[in-house]
DNA sequence: TAATTCGCTAGACCGA
DNA sequence: TCGGTCTAGCGAA
């Protein structure tokens, strides 16, 4: 039998719907929605029909009254009328994911089904997909913009790389380079990536930024040179947009599409990726260990007029980050699409999505298949007061500054999701009428779970954590490189991104599974755990030196690891559910700072700022200098080597010697500029800030010179010799001639290193070199 | 127009 | 010129 994997299908018979919980008796607001009806540019639009259905209401069955429409659009019509009887329900879910829903159909599953032409005529089974390959193309384009920011009506285009198994360039200048073709002209360049793009069957196209930027580029010039743009798989159509709150994703009919700068970006929201921006260049720096080749922006069309060279080196660019996206796709879609299929929703709107987007998508599936009606959004009046009505977080232990040597950390596994599948916390178990309340789990703060029924996100969040333990298991038996565990590791990655996305779902102001009671009642719970485990460790005769929401740093103070495990089990013991407490590691040392000092107060420790040395020599480093990107490279670098040289070796002495030999090098000017630069990014409108700080004064600089400076831009700057305030000394790297050495030494070096010089009972004197090198006793 | 709270630190700003 | 307060960004979990 042979199986097509794209084929057009009509289901005429499913029709769309919303629900209405009447304010009075059920079976009268059917017969009156039954006769809602309105005049739209002179056709009357009316529900085809209307049914009574029983449906969960925060856990407790109730009768609502289900409105079918004729089309999709009346859905959003028809549902203003019906407030008129009550409050309406999943009156805003896309047509398309409301059929998927309705069906149970994922994306990249296999699906079998009979028809009768093109029409469905029944649904047989849908399984997943394993060994998931694509055609996929990458592409990109360069234009020539001789005044700057490009023009896309008037600035032609005049090269586009692609990249697959194969990759090349089209132009239309002769370029002696095995991998570039010329073709006549713009227009022919155009067609020619129409033509690519039908003869390579493309199922999969790529692209970096390409729903701002190249996509519609491409479509301007094909206007401009009367070209014909056709991309999609009808043989007539390009492609269209589709705008998501300040995101947008592009639709190719027949073709799947992917803007790898949406996943970066998502990659960077979550911590997964850690560079400074989101550039094609450094992310595939970050990824790969290889510098991208380079063109600057505002080079391209000199490059372009130039001779022989010049076009070489330009078409190399051109292919490379075609390449790059292409090599950063590989990496990165195993992951998107596990989030397509657990969300099941189509790759385009997955790619790019936030976390809160996910865990709606799936919910939204989830309370389908439990027959639990989906809550509305809130309006802005709710919004406003769940945003002026947080709730008490975690607890973090005050750690007493000092180097510390034998330590145990342990951590609960999944700490909130763990607490909410194990004391079944959701809106719909809150004061249920299934169990009295002698059985019900009662959080810290006196709020009660059922302890009967399951709650839709404890049920989906342990369905969510079973999965990824067992995917663990899997995974220990393949080798990280072969072919089974790429995909296996992706479904993990997913699974743990969105189960850790839960607990922020409940608070997050904009949700529709807000509950103020069951996010409060989470973190309660986390404290309780938290606080009882440092008293056992305690009462243990260990020392817990610190502890921050789900971990513990302690002290073995005398015992031995082995005791360190048999308290582990013992806590293990008495805890309920699936709660569990980890050994993370042993650390043979560790330094903990002071805070910095306020007024003549006594010194106290810092929270959030350790580092640990493990067994293997490895260090775990939180919140230091080192770990901030808007702290400069010298200041990060020797904060980095004095922490080397005391945990590795012990060498206080070393590390002094290091403090002074930087020192030197900024007053005798031998630090590298870039080594001075502080990035610090641009989060609102230059004109919303109420004070001018160094990186926003630097960005008024900026923007004078002729450079844009926009919102979300990180700002490189560097402190120089010229102006009073630190705000008037600081210049866009770009701009700047020199560094304040002074500035760098006193505010970026010294208060990085004297933190942790302080324990070692150095004073800032001693590492200037001015004062006397005295009273250093011993440690 | 799409997850949370806790915490540290800087430099500007402001009043005495 | 000082010390306190405020604004703002970034990181930990």
């Amino acid at each position: 039998m042979k199986r097509k994997r794209f084929f057009r299908l009509y289901d005429t018979k499913f029709e769309p719907y919303f629900y209405v919980h009447a304010r009075g008796a059920p079976g009268e607001a059917r017969e009156e929605a039954a006769k809602i009806s309105m005049l739209v540019n002179g056709e009357s639009i009316a529900p085809s029909r209307t049914e009574l259905v029983e449906k969960l209401l925060l856990g407790k069955p109730v009768q609502l009254v289900k409105v079918f429409c004729k089309h999709p659009t009346h859905v959003r019509m028809l549902r203003e009328r019906a407030k008129a009887l009550g409050t309406v329900y999943e009156a805003d879910l896309p047509f398309a994911r409301r059929y998927l829903i309705d069906k149970g159909l994922t994306p990249f599953y296999s699906l079998e089904f009979k028809r009768k032409g093109k029409e469905i005529a029944e649904l047989l089974s849908s399984s997943p997909t394993h060994e998931l390959k694509l055609r996929s193309l990458a592409f990109d384009i360069e234009t020539y913009n001789p005044k700057g920011s490009p023009r896309p009506e008037k600035d032609p285009m005049v090269m586009l790389s692609y990249a697959d198994e194969e990759s090349g360039v089209i132009t239309y200048k002769q370029i002696p380079l095995p991998f570039v073709k010329t073709v006549a002209g713009e227009k022919q360049l155009l067609e020619e990536f129409s033509r690519l793009v039908k003869e390579r069957d493309v199922e999969l196209l790529l692209g970096y930024n390409d729903v701002a930027f190249d996509l519609p580029y491409l479509k301007e010039r094909a206007k401009a040179t009367g070209a014909s743009l056709i991309l999609g798989r009808d043989g007539k159509s390009s492609f269209r947009t589709q705008s998501r709150g300040l995101f947008s994703y592009a639709k190719i009919k027949g073709r799947l599409h992917a803007d790898i700068y949406a996943v970066a970006k998502f990659l960077s929201l979550i911590g997964a990726l850690k560079t400074k921006r989101i550039t094609l260049g450094e992310v595939f720096s970050e990824m790969f260990g290889e510098e991208k080749k380079t063109v600057k922006k505002q080079d391209i069309w000199r490059l372009w007029d130039g001779g022989e060279e010049d076009l070489k080196t330009l078409a190399e660019y051109s292919l490379h980050d075609a390449i790059a996206t292409k090599r950063i796709a590989d990496e990165v879609l195993p992951l998107e699409f596990e989030l397509s299929k657990l969300a099941g929703a189509s790759l385009q709107e997955v790619c790019g999505a936030t976390t809160g987007q996910l865990v709606e998508m799936l919910l939204w599936r989830e309370a389908h298949n439990q027959n639990r009606v989906v809550p509305n959004k809130p309006d802005a009046d709710e919004v406003r007061a769940r945003e002026n009505a947080p709730v008490q977080g975690a607890y973090v232990k005050l750690p007493e500054a000092g180097i510390y040597e034998g330590l145990a950390v342990f951590d609960f596994r999944g700490m909130y999701p763990s607490i909410i599948i194990s004391h079944n916390i959701d809106m719909d178990t809150l004061n249920c009428d299934d169990c009295t309340d002698a059985e019900k789990h009662v959080s810290p703060l006196g709020h009660k779970f059922c302890s009967k029924r399951k709650g839709l996100i404890p049920s989906v969040l342990e369905r969510l954590i079973d999965e990824r333990d067992r995917l663990k298991k899997e995974l220990k038996k393949h080798a990280p490189d072969s072919a089974e565990y790429k995909p296996l590791f992706a479904r993990s990655q997913a699974l743990k991104i969105l189960s850790n996305s839960f607990y922020g779902f409940l608070l997050y102001s904009r949700s529709r599974w807000y509950s103020r009671p069951c996010g409060e009642s989470v973190t309660s719970y986390g404290r309780q755990y938290i606080q009882d485990t440092i008293r056992k460790a305690e009462e243990a005769g260990f020392h817990v030196l610190y502890s921050d929401t789900d971990s513990i740093v302690m002290q073995l103070s005398g015992k031995t690891k082995e005791e360190a495990l048999a308290f582990m089990k013992a806590i293990n013991a008495a805890l309920p559910g699936r709660m569990e407490l980890e050994l993370e590691a042993f650390y043979p040392r560790g330094v903990f700072v002071g805070k910095k000092l306020s007024g003549a107060k006594a010194e106290v420790g810092a929270k959030k700022k350790y580092a640990l040395i493990g067994e293997d020599g490895r260090i775990k480093i939180r919140g230091f200098e080192l770990v901030r990107r808007d702290w400069s490279r010298v200041a990060r670098h020797t904060q980095q080597r004095i922490l080397e040289a005391i945990l590795k070796e012990g060498s206080k002495e070393k590390a002094a010697e290091i403090v002074r030999g930087v020192i030197q090098d900024l007053r005798e000017g031998r630090v590298k500029l870039e080594d001075c630069v502080i990035y610090t990014q641009i989060r609102k409108s230059l004109k919303n800030y109420a004070i001018t700080s160094p990186e926003v004064a630097a960005a008024q600089k900026a923007i004078k010179a002729g450079i844009p400076v926009e919102v979300g831009t990180l700002v490189g700057y560097v402190v120089t010799k010229k102006g009073k305030s630190i705000s008037e000394k600081a210049q866009l790297v770009e701009l700047a001639e020199d560094y304040d050495p002074n500035y760098y030494i006193d505010h970026q070096v010294l208060p990085a290193v004297m933190k942790i010089m302080k324990e070692l009972g150095y004073e800032e004197s001693d590492l200037k070199g001015e004062g006397k090198q005295s009273r250093l006793g011993s440690w």
